[in-house]
Formats: C-alpha cells, structure tokens, sequence
DNA sequence: AATATTTGACCAGG
DNA sequence: CCTGGTCAAATATT
C-alpha cells in the first residue's frame, strides 16, 4: 500500500527526543499513482491458524484496534522493504476465539525481493501438518483411516508420500500440536512469532500455514487439494471451503 | 551492538 | 472529528 510519508531525513532536528514526522512526502510515481488511483493495488485474503509462518519473512511495524473488532490488527512488511524496496505487507487479524483461533490475513502487493519462499514442497508438506495439527484439536480422529480416505483414488508420487508421512509422523508425535497453553486464552499475541529467532523460524515452523482462501488462489500443489477437501469434510469443517 | 517489537503520536481521507 | 495506516523513539531480545 502507498505510504503518505516516508522515513524522515536524519538530518532533521531531535532535540526532544520525538521528531517531527513526515517532513519528507513521498514523491514517487507509485504513489502518486496510488493516490489518484491510477494503480491498482494488488490484495488477497486468506484464512489461517498460523498467519506468521506463510514462508515470507515480516516484520511488524504496527497494531491497531480496529472499531468493531475484539482482536487488533497487526501491521507487517516484508523484512526486505528497507534492503529490496520490497512492497509486499499483511495484515493479521484473529477471526474468532475458536482453538486454534483462526485469523485473517490481507496481503497486499507481491514480493519483489528475493525473499526465502519455502518451496512447493515444502509448503505443500507445511500444509498438511498443519491440517493435521488442525485435525488433532478438533477431535480425536483416527489418522490412518482418514488418511486412508483422502488418498482414495488419488496417485502420490514418492516425494509426496514422505512428505506426507513425515508431516503426519511429526504431528503425530505431538511435538507440534503440543506447543500451545491447551487452547484455552488463545490470542493473537501468542501466535506471533515475536523475539524468535530467525534461524528456528526457517527450520521448522511449528505452526504452519492453512491455506483457506477467500480469493481464488491456486492451491501450490496438485494433490493438497483432494486431500484438503476431504480432510476437512472428514472433520465437519466442510464449511471452511468456500 | 545489532536487530526486532512495542506503542503512542501523526497524518490523510471520509 | 473519527478511523485506519504508518512512523519512529523507546524498549526488549539476541
């Protein structure tokens, strides 16, 4: 989104310790653009239990209560904005006080950077666990019979199948879904990755990304999707699947 | 020391 | 004037 103002100049008089904002406007075409609304602004919602793990790297840069709404809404840019010129941000707010809560993140703009995407591989074994994670809160289900089910009909080349075995081993295991207060106060201070440190971020997420669109967004791989869909039927959560 | 987050203030648009 | 988005000093963490 075009910013109104832009960092001031350091050269700017400090004398009591809170500067004098804004005194450099941005003068750039894209937000001249914006301002005239010549430019579209590109933007996509998505529904998710872990809104900080989407394989981007952010940082947040502020929080608001929003009229209306229980939850604040969290400001985030893409940690590259300064290093790239980066114009990708988000906003995440919690949807509801379910377990796990689940929140509503608005992306806008893409990514110029060349940020640390994970992979489709990656995302796509991310995303199972965290359907699974998802599963394992909900209700206690039977794993392999419901996996069973989602595979029904449907060929896994080998990559796909131990990603899937690793992803449901290790929530399984409950290593993962063990990481939360039990549910009870769930908010979205806890959710957010704050102080951690970049390097376990990357690692092993341990709250991975659900892909609930709202927009029409492809899903990254071929197979999530019967599996997704049939995952959540399974589960009485057919209603997250627009 | 470097880096990231918090949080109150500032600003523009409605 | 109200609200949402952003800034940036203060603060926390590594």
């Amino acid at each position: 989104m075009a910013k109104r103002g832009d960092y001031m100049d350091s050269s700017c008089d400090c004398s009591n310790g809170r500067a004098p904002k804004r005194l450099v406007q941005d003068c750039s075409s894209y937000a001249q653009a914006h301002a005239k609304k010549k430019v579209r602004i590109s933007t996509r919602t998505e529904y998710t239990y872990a809104p900080y793990h989407d394989g981007y790297q952010w940082r947040k840069y502020g929080q608001k209560m929003i009229r209306g709404s229980t939850y604040p809404r969290c400001y985030y840019r893409c940690t590259y904005h300064q290093d790239h010129g980066c114009p990708a941000t988000k906003h995440v707010e919690q949807n509801n006080s379910q377990d796990p809560p689940l929140f509503r993140v608005i992306y806008t703009n893409e990514h110029t950077c060349c940020s640390t995407h994970v992979s489709d591989y990656m995302a796509s074994s991310i995303h199972i666990q965290q359907i699974v994670d998802a599963s394992l809160r909900e209700a206690e289900v039977e794993i392999p019979s419901q996996l069973a089910q989602c595979f029904g009909g449907h060929e896994l080349i080998e990559e796909e199948t131990d990603a899937i075995i690793s992803s449901l081993l290790t929530a399984i295991s409950g290593c993962d879904v063990a990481t939360s207060d039990g549910g009870q106060h769930a908010a979205i201070e806890e959710n957010t990755p704050a102080r951690m440190p970049r390097s376990r971020n990357e690692a092993s997420p341990s709250i991975s990304p659900v892909l609930l669109r709202a927009s029409s967004d492809k899903l990254k791989t071929d197979f999530i999707e019967p599996l997704e869909t049939q995952w959540f039927e399974l589960l009485d959560l057919g209603w997250f699947i627009e």
